[in-house]
DNA sequence: ACAAAAGTGTTCTCGCTACACCCATGC
DNA sequence: GCATGGGTGTAGCGAGAACACTTTTGT
């Protein structure tokens, strides 16, 4: 019959930031075990009085983060080799940090921790390269039925910058003229008055979010 | 610090059919446990070799049915308190048997077994009611961006019957006309050539799905 | 002055919505 | 013959797609 060897259960948390120009992910460097040095996502066994959520917001707060504004479960891995050292199934949960928040200094399991683009990153440790894809994946269904990407970018953001996130994310481009008028017409952002100067070119308008919460709406597609 | 104290690892298995007039799920009279004499989706721990992929046939095989036309990870539940015996999470997965598979017989760890109306299943064990009503909203969701309808129907369906399975999962009507345009224009069935007599009215036109597999197309919203 | 990015409107097409009556069978 | 459910078409409207030039700033 079915042998008793009870798998651990783990929690890989995929982090999230988009800073107007690139789509990255928060990778740690691994102290110990057979991946000593590879990058990997942050992660931890799920202690015995602790739900899958509350692991994953102490694997956030591990990295280095305080509070994400978002936050949702992914998928659970279980192919049997996933760990070379013992059996392990992964729930992976990903997070976006909230805007402002100080830059992430993850705790001392970890040798250093860093952004690293979403769409380059190689020869991550156990399987986190598969999970790092299905996340980016979900972010990109997401982006058509809900208000996500306003959790994504930062609270002031130009119209280039959201039309540059879900160009990268789709893997299309768009129509400047469409996109501007189909995001406006959907009454979920604002302007703030304000311009972002600077750059090279003529500044642009900033907006922000109307409603700070992932709503479900009708985007593209 | 985490105490290591390993939580059990489950599958459950949410097992749907539609008869045309019904979305049914199929549950297990349990013969053990605190939950004894309740009804439960038909799950088990993982096995050490074992993928939740590979568990979650296992499952479905040890519910008596034999290969499934369909099956998905659905969510993880972790809540700490989820089994009132041990420390337990499960990853549900669902799926839907092939039409004319014979009856389900469980396998001697259940009591009996038999198909329930979705809509108002209760009481179920653990949090089974949950799991089931997420399967649900899984199912609603899919039925508007992938031809995941055909694998529910039996091999040979009326419009009408497609139709009210869409209702019954969205929960609201829809025109027949528009609904039957819509359907034909999408290049998904064909006609049979049969008819559906028997009913007390005119015959029905039998369709069958051109392609026997869940594939992304636009639907409906 | 020129390079770089921001901003802006109109036309056409196609898909969605709303809507009502006749048809084939069982009883 | 009547009750039951099956089947069909059209007109109007709105949303999405295609498309090019002017404006504002930095250097």
């Amino acid at each position: 019959m079915k042998k008793p060897n009870n798998p651990i259960a783990a929690v890989d948390m995929g982090i999230f930031r988009f800073d107007g120009e690139r789509l990255s992910v928060f990778l740690v460097e691994l102290l110990h075990g057979s991946f000593r040095g590879r990058l990997a996502l942050p992660g931890a066994r799920l202690a015995a009085e602790e739900s899958m959520e509350d692991a994953a917001l102490r694997v956030y707060r591990e990295a280095g983060g305080d509070t994400p504004c978002f936050i949702e479960q992914v998928y659970t891995f279980s192919a049997v080799d996933r760990d070379p050292r013992s059996r392990a199934i992964a729930t992976a949960y990903m997070a976006f940090p909230p805007d402002g928040c100080p830059p992430f200094q993850p705790c001392s399991k970890y040798a250093r921790g860093a952004w690293y683009d979403v769409f380059t990153v190689r020869d991550l440790a156990y399987d986190h390269e598969q999970i790092s894809r299905v996340c980016r994946q979900r972010i990109a269904a997401k982006l058509n039925y809900t208000t996500i990407a306003l959790l994504l970018l930062p609270e002031e953001f130009t119209l280039t910058e959201m039309q540059t996130l879900y160009e990268l994310c789709s893997g299309e481009q768009f129509d400047k003229r469409n996109f501007r008028k189909k995001i406006k017409s959907m009454n979920i952002i604002v302007e703030t008055g304000r311009q972002r100067s600077g750059r090279k070119a003529r500044p642009a308008m900033l907006y922000r979010a109307k409603r700070r919460s992932m709503e479900l709406v009708s985007l593209f597609r």
